[in-house]
RNA sequence: UGGGCUAUAGCCAAGCGGUAAGGCAACGGACUUUGACUCCGUCAUGCGCAGGUUCAAAUCCUGCUAGCCCAGCCA
């Protein structure tokens, strides 16, 4: 967060400064009902962030009041996602842990005349709220005494009532402006198992009553969620002034962070896993933690991302080319560089020995020397990118065409003398000659040549598999003009998100590991994929290609 | 249309009464054994609009307009 300047650091600055606050605490509340995403991780950035920055401490809180949607597979995946993104929590919290305290603080409610148990159904507690113009009206439940109140709410705990019969709610104003305010439910019946408590509790706290208390109870300084929960300012103080709270945590909104091209929503990332669209949570196109980690995305590379991209209370989208800057930035120092021959084409050297294999050495990262050297063969045969060639180019193409020279990364300059086509008419050989005086590192000044390309040699290349992604969700000039009737953003998932081609990699590849990442010569950075690699073929997952200003 | 919030370049975003930071993208050019990287340069006489206060306004005031959020026994 060192950097920029943000109006939540100008607040704990000035807290700090005025006295208000001697020290700063933070948490990260995710409810564990499913997977991370980078959403997600600018949250958990901000609150690791900025405690961090002013000495304070942050703790990791799982939000665990609704047992019907969570799950322990859940918690497991935050806790990694966390970790794998560099930050160490403080404690490790469960909301359901302070169930205890929490229902001696609604008890302290009723006691106070602040709370009451209704019986309205579901249905009548939405009539009875009003709408966004009119104001609502009161419970005819509203006036119990506080004795009945206390004893219903003890029974509702010792599992006296059904699910939906009775609820706990807050007596505040049901003709506020703030929908929030009108007398909030705060305690629900639900005969459920939690995942952290088991069978001990069948009411359960609402999200409104219980998020105040867990930041009281932990004395968090400073309670940093996103804008949709500024409607509860109101409510969360009103709760931790009127349970008497000891310590008083102050909640901040930030802006959610939205990225084109994809989705950052949990309900549409699970329907796009549930209908099929990907292959799971950890789908390379998903913008989840664990879907960038596969696609080869970096720790640093999402951090750097989520400061670049800032704090504010707007509600923008950002262009999904910034965070793929960062990825390149990231990795451009550490990636090794090798080739790889994604659409294969042959090419025979005609005046190089028959049985001859060269080694030529090759760094293995111009920019960063200290990587080393690493040995690649040259021998009569080769592939090169299809694209690499063309029978009839267009001007300024500088690659290779009948009668253009071209240099070989690391080994020589050949040149295209002929090439063969099958009888449909597609170009599935070149016949090349090359020039022994123009081997690389030899000095060679003679003439010069355009383009350089990548290869590998034929006979002991390794196959491999590369998987090319695209946007998941096309942005669509639709979308922004008048509202197609009954299309979703399902209707704007990109058919060819996923493009899978089998080609060649340097020999020296093959005792990469999954998640070991890449430069591919000109085609970009990728990663080895820990789900479908096996024994005897490398995956690659493309992170992010090379920015080109190459165009036909 | 009740309430809350937000409007600064194509996108994100600083700025807090003294004369518009930065990043992404884009576009020129240099360099180049990655059409990459790097480097150099260009990119808001303008801060949603209209008024007002002031020597001075993106910053203060008034009035509009547009966008986002809220009517779960979800979080």
């Amino acid at each position: 967060m060192e950097e920029n300047s943000n109006f939540i650091k100008t607040i704990i600055k000035e807290d700090l400064e005025s006295g208000k606050r001697n020290k700063v605490i933070t948490r990260f509340p995710p409810e564990p009902n499913g997977y991370l995403h980078i959403g997600h991780a600018k949250s958990i950035i901000i609150n690791f962030g900025l405690a961090d920055e002013f000495n304070g401490t942050t703790n990791l809180r799982f939000d665990d009041t609704n047992p019907l949607k969570e799950d322990q597979e859940y918690v497991d995946s935050i806790k990694e996602d966390v970790k794998w993104l560099g930050y160490e929590w403080e404690n490790l919290f469960y909301a359901s842990n302070y169930f205890e305290e929490m229902y001696e603080r609604a008890v302290l409610l009723i006691k106070k005349g602040k709370a009451y148990v209704d019986d309205l159904t579901q249905e009548q507690i939405r009539e009875y709220r009003g709408t966004l113009t009119e104001p609502g009206k009161e419970s005819p439940f509203r006036n119990r005494s506080i004795e009945e109140n206390l004893n219903l709410f003890e029974q509702m705990r010792k599992g006296e009532f059904e699910n939906g019969a009775k609820v706990l709610r807050a007596k505040i104003d049901m003709s506020s402006p703030n929908i929030n305010l009108r007398d909030p439910v705060i305690y629900r019946v639900s005969h459920a198992t939690h995942h952290n408590t088991g069978d001990t509790w069948c009411i359960y706290p609402m999200y409104a009553f219980a998020h105040p208390l867990e930041d009281a109870i932990e004395d968090v300084t400073h309670s940093l969620c996103t804008t949709e929960f500024e409607d509860q300012r109101p409510l969360y103080d009103w709760v931790v002034r009127e349970c008497d709270m000891a310590s008083t945590p102050q909640q901040i909104e930030f802006g959610r962070l939205n990225i084109s091209n994809t989705v950052m929503s949990k309900r549409k990332l699970k329907q796009l896993v549930d209908e099929g669209f990907v292959d799971g949570w950890d789908d390379p196109r998903l913008p989840t933690i664990s879907g960038l980690r596969r696609k080869g995305y970096t720790p640093e590379a999402i951090r750097e991302f989520v400061i670049a991209a800032g704090v504010s209370k707007g509600s923008g989208t950002v262009d999904a080319q910034m965070l793929e800057h960062f990825v390149r930035e990231d990795l451009k120092l550490k990636a090794p560089r090798t080739m790889g021959v994604l659409k294969p084409l042959k090419v025979v050297i005609t005046n190089y020995p028959e049985d001859q294999v060269e080694w030529l050495d090759a760094e293995v990262n111009p920019e960063n020397p200290e990587m080393g050297v690493r040995q690649i063969p040259f021998s009569r045969e080769i592939y090169i990118e299809q694209e690499d060639f063309m029978e009839d180019p267009p001007k300024k193409y500088f690659r290779l065409f009948p009668g253009n020279e071209v240099r070989l990364k690391h080994a020589y300059f050949i040149k295209c003398e002929e090439f063969i086509k099958d009888e449909a008419g597609n170009v599935v050989e070149l016949r090349c000659t090359y020039d022994p005086e123009t081997k690389s590192g030899s000095g060679f000044t003679g003439r010069k040549v355009k383009g350089t390309l990548h290869w590998v040699d034929a006979k002991s290349a390794l196959p491999a598999e590369f998987r090319l992604y695209e946007p998941l969700i096309l942005e669509s000039d639709e979308k922004n003009e008048e509202v197609i009737e009954g299309k979703t953003f399902l209707d704007y998932v990109n058919e060819n998100s996923l493009e899978i081609v089998q080609g060649f990699i340097e020999p020296n590849m093959k005792d990469a590991k999954p998640q070991d990442k890449f430069q591919f010569f000109r085609h970009g950075y990728f990663n080895v994929d820990e789900k479908h690699t096996s024994k005897s073929k490398l995956v690659f997952n493309r992170s992010v290609s090379l920015k080109s200003s190459f165009k036909l």
